[in-house]
DNA sequence: GCGCGGACTGTAAACGTTTGCAGACCCCTT
DNA sequence: AAGGGGTCTGCAAACGTTTACAGTCCGCGC
């Protein structure tokens, strides 16, 4: 079985030898491995037979040739780092797998520019593009971006633009958070905010200043600032530690920076949650390791991914005639972790609360990905 | 300029396009855009001009079906979580894209099944294939590796293989964290294992052995179960603070058990590094936020990736030819970071140590790539 | 003046698929 | 017995490149 082809070396099998040794003609392969419905039973099972003694795998540059398919979709992906990174892969990848697409990854782009090259090397290679671009002007994706090639941004999306887009709900996470300690009972509610110009940071900070508005009416808002890093969380929190009338909840923008906090308000003799509530926002893995464990906002990150590459697909799919409905900007709504910081909830388990409709379209709440991890594998 | 084309719907600009605007044949624009030298100079920037101006971009497919060159390569990935996987894919992104290549991704595999059904979809897509794989046997992968494909395994290696391997000397990392231990002024140092099967685990439990027997010969070692997770370090702490004489020092197999055995100690009343030192291995983001901050073995997992693709791609260049030579195993070499909870260094900065020569073939030290930054960028 | 070589360019084949079209065959109906 | 229709199969074109080969043109040396 499986003779010997003369030639010196062994080049790869192509459909011809599958043709020649089922003897039948290259036609009939394809139909009968493509799964056409116009090829004799006995034929198809001989033909996957032979092919498969064979190993043959088409070559996927020939098909996509003519198929005009190229069965990948590409990722543009920002400098990231940690969790956040990994889990958006792990949601795409997946995606990816279940659709049998291959992805297309180029990733760490610093700025819009090295993004522009990088979508310029993509273009013949893939059928779609995910494009996560934090830089403040995603007009270049349109320059540079052949207007047959559906793609879908990632990004919290200020202002216009023609292309779908898919982004986490930092207000409504803030906003969620932000009622959550109030109904604990606290009214004097600090905000350690992030830098100014990140857009993620902005929401969050809105989505506070909205809940206070409407919760707190007459409450006035304390904004302390930071910029994510969690010795601006540290400084914050030795801040706040030494105020008069001590606010009765903290809220950080992001959990390093109340990670930060924590350690300062430790130093100053104060008792979270006793003396003072504590919230985060992120859910990154320190954030149960901490004494106490942080009550946070959880953001599926896995989930991001995955729905933006099923979104995309079904784009792809359309060949571009949905494109028109999908217009659009959907939000992915996160969750409420509630761990032992904030006061209200002493257990360590995870509570996820799930959050109500905000405006915009809105994503059906499912749950079908499968849970971050909680505890990190080996290593 | 760019004139309109008849047919109906805007179809991707061809060679025949940029040929026929720029009134040359496709051989000439093939080989004016390629850069071969048989082309009259302004001919070349012409037909540059036209190309660019068509926004041509050339069909890879069409061009991988007759060079037999995809210029992408693969990497196969397990199941990973958090910084280790992030770091890893930006090593190995960062040098695909310093050599132009492209990076074809598929991660999250389970088990071999998983990946070997990864491995067969890629096999006409890449020239060559970053395959990890942690499970016990990587026959598979020689099973399915067509054997004309390089490739690079990204495994500790445990016996025979022939193909290439990569891997990060866990036992010289081991060794050299008992040794500073050692140096400290300790004896008594306990060593808390990693989970049974796992490579990882065993070869730091090896290290750590090798280095009592060879520089603390006639104390006996004390080995205390784990499995990695930081559950398992709670519990070998408590079990060691009720140990009648506490030892000296103690060296968790990885980070997150020796933060969970930091929480037990805490508990038992006991100071780090004052009443016991504690070290532990992999440098996750949470060791340098812990109190006192920790102790522990950092691995260039980025250089790693980023090595491992450098060889994959100089095989893909060499043909195959210098398979031999490179059928070897090369070893990556980890450095100490040195924080306070060893009490050796009370600075919260870090001192890389660089390890001495280790056993099998050796990587020559250089920091061509950036160290990976300590401070999780925002989110 | 003629041939020769060098520099450049064009023609066409090849890469491995998919698929429209047409042919072959068989069975059934008339 | 002839024709019609259905089912299956093969032929060959097409996809967009690269590149071997065969020119063409020109200048130069004889």
């Amino acid at each position: 079985m499986g003779r010997d082809r003369g030639g010196a070396r062994q080049v790869a099998i192509t459909i011809k030898d599958v043709a020649r040794e089922a003897e039948v003609s290259v036609a009939t392969v394809s139909r009968a491995l493509n799964g056409r419905d116009n090829v004799a039973p006995e034929v198809r099972s001989h033909v996957q037979e032979v092919a498969a003694r064979l190993r043959y795998v088409p070559h996927s540059a020939a098909r996509s040739l003519i198929t005009r398919r190229t069965q990948t979709i590409g990722a543009l992906l920002p400098d990231m780092h940690g969790e956040f990174f990994s889990e958006l892969i792990r949601g795409i990848d997946r995606a990816a797998r279940a659709q049998s697409y291959h992805l297309l990854l180029s990733s760490s782009h610093g700025d819009a520019g090295e993004t522009a090259i990088a979508l310029q090397a993509m273009l013949g290679r893939v059928d779609g593009l995910l494009i996560m671009s934090p830089h403040a002007d995603p007009g270049f994706v349109e320059e540079y971006l052949p207007p047959t090639l559906p793609a879908i941004l990632l990004n919290p999306v200020h202002g216009h633009t023609r292309l779908p887009a898919l982004a986490v709900d930092n207000r409504a996470g803030a906003y969620a958070m932000t009622r959550h300690l109030a109904h604990c009972g606290h009214r004097h509610i600090a905000f350690i905010a992030g830098p100014k110009g990140n857009l993620d940071a902005e929401e969050r900070l809105q989505g506070y200043l909205d809940a206070l508005r409407e919760l707190l009416p007459g409450v006035e808002p304390q904004v302390v600032p930071g910029d994510f890093s969690e010795e601006s969380g540290y400084r914050a929190g030795s801040l706040i530690a030494r105020q008069k009338p001590l606010p009765q909840a903290l809220f950080a923008a992001n959990d390093s920076m109340a990670i930060g906090c924590l350690f300062a308000l430790g130093e100053a003799g104060l008792r979270v949650p006793d003396d003072i509530a504590l919230a985060g926002y992120d859910d990154i893995p320190s954030a149960r390791f901490t004494q106490p464990p942080l009550t946070t906002v959880r953001v599926r990150i896995a989930d991001l991914g995955g729905r933006a590459f099923d979104q995309l697909v079904a784009l792809v799919a359309s060949d571009g005639q949905t494109k028109a409905q999908l217009h659009s900007v959907q939000m992915l709504a996160p969750e409420l972790v509630l761990r032992a910081s904030c006061g209200m909830n002493g257990s360590k388990t995870t509570s996820p609360t799930p959050l109500e409709e905000k405006k915009r379209t809105q994503i059906e709440p499912d749950a079908r990905r499968r849970s971050t991890s909680a505890i990190p594998k080996n290593r």
